[in-house]
DNA sequence: TGTATCGTACGAAAAAAATCGTACCTTTAG
DNA sequence: CTAAAGGTACGATTTTTTTCGTACGATACA
């Protein structure tokens, strides 16, 4: 089981890159003009760079875009919960070497977890066969 | 709420840090020599990468040091777990915005999480209160 | 019709992260 | 005593990621 290593290397979205697949996850396929202003809600980006971005991601084929109209349209090629499911793997497998029951458990571990959560957490799980 | 991206920015140990983190997590404290031939199990590094890896690490003081030899042993200053639940919960608010119970029920949803796993977690969330 | 506005393209600069070469110090075996 | 082996220090290079400036095409509208 020497691939940890592969794990580690995928294809990933690096920071700069999933702060854009999360506005596009959160409001749907948008132009660049849109997740631009998004961004800026949190921190000052060019335009241009986020632009750029974009195309790169669209490079990689992790957006696709339909240039019909002047304002392109991003949109992602996987879906979001596709994606997440990937990178929740690779973080499992990092950092409690895929034992996602000891994830679980350093999440009851932690004050920040909610009571409610972990209700939910109770009743996600008894729904289970 | 507005620090999403306080949290993406957080002092973070980048890939290489984490590689190494692992290394010290999984033996023990460990000389550069130790680590470095751990991680040319997986891939080829050079030993100087490495300790220069290792230096930034302590430079930033996730390591310290023991000089009192000549092999310099590494030590994490903060334990695996106080890490990893920094590292999880940026985790979880940058991916499914802070809520646990959705990570878990990704967790659920994936075919790689085994029915051993789910049964264990199962026992821990009873075994709450 | 011309000019301000808003869009994309894209090379290049800047910043961040990772790797490595070389100098030089200790220890050890002969 | 000396050479080989193995250690640290650290600047510099390389690679990757991020940001930006500039050129230039569309659109809108006075």
């Amino acid at each position: 089981m020497k691939n940890n290593q592969s794990d580690i290397n995928l294809p990933e979205p690096t920071k700069a890159e999933l702060e854009i697949l999360q506005v596009l996850w959160e409001f749907g396929p948008s132009t660049v003009r849109f997740v631009n202003d998004k961004l800026n809600e949190n921190r000052e980006v060019n335009y241009t760079s986020t632009l750029k971005q974009m195309q790169i991601l669209t490079e990689k084929g992790i957006l696709k875009r339909d240039e019909s109209q002047m304002k392109h349209i991003y949109i992602p090629v996987e879906a979001e919960e596709k994606t997440k499911v990937q990178l929740l793997d690779r973080f499992v497998n990092t950092l409690y070497k895929g034992s996602a029951s000891q994830l679980v458990m350093q999440l009851l571990g932690n004050e920040k977890t909610s009571k409610e959560e972990i209700e939910e957490m109770k009743r996600l799980l008894d729904s289970m066969e």
